[in-house]
DNA sequence: GACAGTCAAGTAGGA
DNA sequence: TCCTACTTGACTGTC
């Protein structure tokens, strides 16, 4: 584990803000919006400072960051032009603390639809993602992660129209882009078989993995994943999470089970991975998880 | 202030 | 056929 860099999604419940603010689409207005995006990056902004320095160096932006940025309601709306300064400043930040960044649109972008207005929002949104790296000037190192996005009752033509839509998407978006397996669409191996047809990168999700694999161990699921990530993509990203004992499969844990983290961890050995906690309680996890790789790491050598 | 219903968007699976 | 979950609950009207 040579400089696993750890980070968790979204939300630091530590602190007294949130970088998810949003508004319901009636109330939208242009000073509605304006102070929206302003609260939020003021938060994202702290957020990354308490990251800085409790050492988690990977994050998960959220998407609400600038809300309903793909919809129509927003479309006069110039945030990169408004923002120009706040966002190039948090890009500088990022840089300056070499912070790895990602973010995970929601589950209305499914590229493979067969509804032409989902597929067009859908692009729309991943644009939207796609700008706001572009404006925090971050490099294709910093990903966007999706899920397939459906089966529509034929899994191999849904993985066609994926490979065929995916090879029109604008080029900032399809440097970025990676696809995650997940227990329901898209198996480890069925993201193996998208990079072999057109070069898409696979960020391995331990728990969906768990849940629904085609027998390749965890260590051997990760290699296999691992190997897609080429010298553009940066060092490759794993989701960690296990199950919630008390839900339903595949409902990530509330907390951070640290005998199976050290574990993990452990088996890592010499890969370079970057590792985003999906656990409920967030930062809260993250710092054991902080503690964990310190302690592996040894005297003298903090873990990344 | 607390609470409950609702919120831009899609899809599959379970009740 | 309806409800739930998802990546992250958050917003808003009512009491």
């Amino acid at each position: 584990m040579p400089g696993v860099k750890l980070g968790y999604p979204a939300i630091n419940q530590a602190l007294a803000c949130r970088s998810t603010g949003t508004f319901r689409l009636a109330s939208f207005s242009d000073e509605r919006m304006t102070e929206t995006i302003a609260a939020n990056l003021a938060c994202l902004r702290r957020l990354l400072a308490w990251n800085v320095e409790h050492r988690l160096l990977f994050f998960r932006i959220t998407s609400n960051l600038v809300p309903f940025a793909s919809h129509p309601v927003a479309a006069g709306y110039d945030w990169r032009g408004r923002f120009a300064a706040e966002l190039a400043g948090l890009g500088a930040y990022v840089r300056a603390h070499d912070l790895r960044i990602s973010l995970h649109p929601g589950q209305f972008v499914v590229l493979n639809s067969p509804s032409e207005a989902t597929r067009a929002s859908s692009v729309a949104e991943l644009t939207y993602h796609a700008d706001l790296l572009d404006a925090l000037g971050l490099d294709t190192t910093h990903k966007v992660q999706i899920h397939l996005g459906g089966r529509h009752g034929d899994a191999e033509r849904s993985m066609e129209v994926f490979a065929q839509r995916h090879a029109t998407l604008p080029p900032s978006v399809r440097s970025r882009l990676v696809i995650e397996n997940d227990e329901r669409d898209a198996s480890l191996a069925d993201c193996l078989r998208l990079h072999a047809a057109v070069g898409i990168p696979v960020l391995f999700d331990t728990l969906h993995h768990s849940i629904r694999n085609d027998g390749e161990t965890p260590l051997r699921g990760l290699d296999l994943a691992m190997a897609t990530w080429g010298p553009a993509d940066g060092t490759p990203m794993v989701d960690y999470s296990t199950q919630d004992p008390a839900r339903r499969t595949g409902a990530h844990a509330v907390t951070l089970d640290v005998e199976h983290f050290r574990s993990f961890v452990r088996r890592l050995r010499r890969r370079d991975v970057d590792v985003m906690l999906e656990i409920k309680n967030k930062e809260a996890s993250a710092l054991q998880a902080r503690v964990v790789l310190d302690e592996l790491a040894g005297p003298g050598e903090p873990g990344g």
